[in-house]
DNA sequence: GTATCCTCGATTTTT
DNA sequence: TCGAGGATAC
């Protein structure tokens, strides 16, 4: 999506532009029809009222594949049609490009034309960029400012931490990155940060080190992701007179996920909200799963306190995913206590049960996927309708390898993206000096690419100069070369270079932008850097710089371009050939397919160990949101695995299935045996030690033959606990967790000699249960389920 | 400036 | 176990 920064001319605050109420007034015409508007056609009730409901504060509760983007889109028509506002006095924030991207072309369905008028559509950061830009000088930025990414960030806070005398070996840049950013996430200035946390950084220098960061930033014109929040809220808070401003600007406010705003998000909003209080927020709390980036789950939760007088509204009518699949989901996610309550209700046939499965190791949980995968292929399923949602990135390759292995076509979603290549990041740094010659960090990274001589000693020279001229580095380089510093190698190698800038920069608006970009990657080398390189990459990589320019081909100019780079950083790949989607389950968040296979069901990989270390309960319960977020992704079929054994971190790891299975209902679950396919498959493990495939189905067997899983059944009761009721918690975690551990031993007793077919001979140590630990003679202390041993 | 050795860490990720 | 990234040696 091109941003509409870079096609709209700016309009004024306090004028709105006459060419965009005409056409809100012709979409308003087109829309109003003489009984209820066609666009409140399929509504139900509950998003009829979401829709209709309009002056005052809303939150919409709306839970998986309930219609939420509908209610939205149709939202804003219904505003437009109405004539209550124009379409740019509707702010209308999104966390994703995408998600702005989905919304503004389905608005654009409803309404045509009056879609284009919407320039207050955006994500939080595009939106705060538009605000701060106009007020840049009451920020101390100039209007042009840049905006860094990661790392960027990173590589000024090494210089700032050298600058310092501050030993990077010992307190990373990236540590004190993650610090600020937590700190930006919380709306804290440097002064704001609190003594205790502050102290955590390089021997109490955090909030210092943080300071003098946002001084270098100020000084190079820059701001962060963070600032693009934190800033206009301070601008509002200063400036009663811009904040007054939007006021008047914005008549109505809509916020999608709004589960996923953080505190400065939060208070950015109360801001705005202050003005009409026509605030209206969608989302699910059962479906926070960022709250390790600062996603504060209370803001949804404590909505109607914020906003007094708030009405809530619940879509619970849930039209994507059939009768099973949707009590699983809805049995599963009883089980957190800190919710609003809500509960999915089918709207067609009960279909295929949610099914579970178990296989020996993580190697024939994908065989037995890829094979369940072929047979649905056969059977006439799209491959476009499958998809396999891991807990973490590392499950992905065993699951491609399959693929590969089978020829069966698959996907990956996420890993690097387009704009975080090394050729593309290097591109654009070249094009940032261009186009601001003062852009320092990007000057820094394309200073020595390709290689031409110019090393630390060089760079040392200019970045010294620079900080005591105080002058942007390219400006302290062409300095330098006045000077008698420089040996005379590097100094006619770095004339050529500022003298290049000097020449592509004053070409900026004399030739077309695309043509620009070609003269530069050309004429600096660069990609000649890669025409020269022998890896395999090299081609790809000079693809993907052909790509690039051509992706600049819609913006209006260079400007346009990079600014647009620097908030979407994602490029739009299309569809491609049908095939397999293979991605995390935080990627598939939005996302929905017929079928969906969930391996990796086990404790410590999902819950993951990491998260209920690092957040007790609160960790529990955001992986138990994911699970119900994975769940709630299938139409028509979802299938749970669990491997018994996996290899983490390069060692074989015996596992138990995840307690999330245990939540989940019988009534809607099929536990299915895994076929007699034991053994035959890669690698010299498996089948050779005759053990029957009860030894795998067994332990889940087991799992399930608890009180916690029979209480589970008795607690299933109504599927609605009914609008408002804060269901406490069926049943206590802690209750269940004894429970699935006071299972029936098979017998062993401390002191017994076992056979492990992977770990070899031990002694049993410890009974819990099920689950023995056991210390095996050459593997040693580990805890498996008694049913994978045999007495030795 | 580049090759190789070693150490460390290993969920999730957007802007 | 394996890979990235930094440090060291040439």
């Amino acid at each position: 999506m091109p941003d509409q920064n870079a096609r709209h001319p700016d309009d004024d605050l306090t004028l709105p532009a006459p060419r965009a109420g005409g056409i809100a007034a012709r979409a308003a015409a087109a829309l109003r029809p003489a009984s209820a508007p066609d666009y409140f056609q399929g509504l139900n009730p509950e998003q009829r009222e979401a829709v209709e409901t309009l002056d005052g504060p809303l939150l919409v509760l709306a839970g998986a594949g309930t219609g939420k983007t509908r209610v939205l889109t149709t939202r804003i028509a219904h505003i437009l049609a109405l004539g209550k506002a124009r379409p740019f006095e509707i702010l209308s924030v999104t966390f994703t490009n995408k998600a702005a991207r989905e919304m503004r072309e389905r608005v654009g369905k409803l309404l045509g034309e009056a879609a284009e008028g919407m320039q207050w559509l955006g994500t939080f950061h595009s939106i705060g960029t538009r605000i701060l830009r106009r007020h840049a000088e009451l920020a101390g930025l100039s209007s042009s400012f840049t905006i860094l990414d990661t790392d960027d960030q990173i590589r000024l806070l090494k210089q700032v931490l050298s600058a310092e005398n501050i030993d990077d070996k010992r307190w990373p840049a990236r540590q004190l990155a993650f610090a600020i950013d937590g700190w930006k996430n919380r709306a804290l200035a440097p002064k704001d940060v609190p003594a205790g946390e502050a102290q955590s950084f390089a021997a109490g220098r955090g909030a210092e080190l943080y300071a003098i960061y946002q001084a270098r930033l100020r000084q190079l014109n820059a701001v962060d992701f963070g600032d693009l929040l934190l800033e206009p809220i301070r601008l509002f808070r200063e400036h009663p007179d811009v904040l007054e401003q939007y006021h008047r600007r914005f008549k109505y406010m809509l916020v999608d996920e709004y589960q996923d705003t953080n505190v400065a998000q939060y208070l950015w909003l109360r801001l705005l909200a202050k003005g009409s209080s026509n605030l209206a927020c969608v989302g699910d709390d059962d479906q926070s799963i960022y709250g390790w980036r600062g996603a504060e789950v209370e803001n949804i939760l404590r909505f109607e306190k914020d906003f007094p007088g708030a009405k809530v509204v619940r879509l619970e009518r849930n039209y994507r995913s059939t009768g099973h699949i949707l009590n699983a989901a809805s049995h599963l996610i009883a089980h957190n206590q800190g919710r609003l309550g809500k509960t999915l209700r089918p709207q067609t046939e009960l279909g295929e049960k949610v099914t579970v499965a178990g296989a020996w190791d993580s190697g024939e949980e994908a065989r037995q996927i890829g094979d369940e995968i072929e047979s649905l292929q056969t059977k006439g399923h799209k491959l476009d309708e499958i998809a396999i949602l891991v807990r973490a990135s590392f499950q992905m390759r065993e699951f491609e390898e399959r693929f590969i292995t089978l020829g069966l076509p698959y996907r990956v979603v996420g890993g690097p993206r387009f704009y975080e290549r090394a050729e593309i990041r290097d591109a654009l740094a070249y094009l940032r000096v261009v186009a601001s010659p003062a852009d320092g960090l990007a000057f820094e990274r394309i200073y020595n690419t390709p290689k031409r001589g110019l090393g630390d000693a060089a760079l040392k020279q200019i970045v010294d100069l620079s900080r005591a001229e105080e002058v942007p580095l390219l400006e302290a380089a062409r300095r330098l070369l006045d000077g008698p510093d420089l040996k005379p190698k590097p100094r006619s190698t770095l004339k050529e270079l500022v003298q290049s800038f000097d020449r592509w920069s004053a070409l900026i608006d004399k030739i077309p932008h695309t043509a620009l970009a070609e003269q530069v990657l050309e004429e600096s080398g660069y990609t000649d850097m890669w025409t020269k390189d022998r890896s395999a990459e090299a081609q790809g990589r000079l693809e993907n710089l052909k790509e690039l320019v051509r992706s600049m081909e819609p913006f209006e100019n260079l400007r346009g371009f990079l600014e647009h780079v620097s908030l979407v950083m994602d490029a739009d790949r299309g569809p491609g050939e049908d095939a397999v989607t293979i991605m995390t389950l935080h990627a598939a968040k939005g996302l929905e397919y017929d079928t969906v296979f969930l391996p990796g069901w086990e404790e410590g990989l999902f819950p993951h160990q990491r998260s209920l270390d690092e957040s007790g309960r609160a960790g529990l319960e955001e992986e138990r949101r994911l699970a119900y977020v994975g769940v709630t992704r299938a139409r028509r079929r979802a299938k749970v695995w669990f491997a018994s054994n996996r290899r983490i971190h390069g060692m074989w790891q015996s596992s138990l299935p995840s307690r999330f299975l245990d939540e989940l209902p019988e009534a809607d679950v099929d536990v299915i045996e895994a076929p007699a396919t034991f053994g035959g498959g890669s690698g010299g493990m498996g089948g050779s030690y005759g053990a029957s495939r009860f030894d795998r189905a067994e332990p889940f067997k087991s799992t399930y033959d608890t009180p916690g899983w029979r209480r589970a059944q008795e607690n299933r009761g109504p599927a609605s606990p009914g609008p408002g009721a804060r269901r406490s918690g069926p049943m206590t975690i802690e209750g269940e967790l004894v429970a699935s551990s006071t299972a029936k031993s098979a017998g062993f007793g401390k002191g017994a000699r076992v056979f492990h077919q992977k770990f070899g001979n031990g002694t049993v140590v410890e009974v819990d249960g099920n689950k023995l630990t056991v210390a095996f003679d050459k593997a040693g202390h580990k805890r498996v389920v008694d049913s994978f041993v045999k007495a030795a």
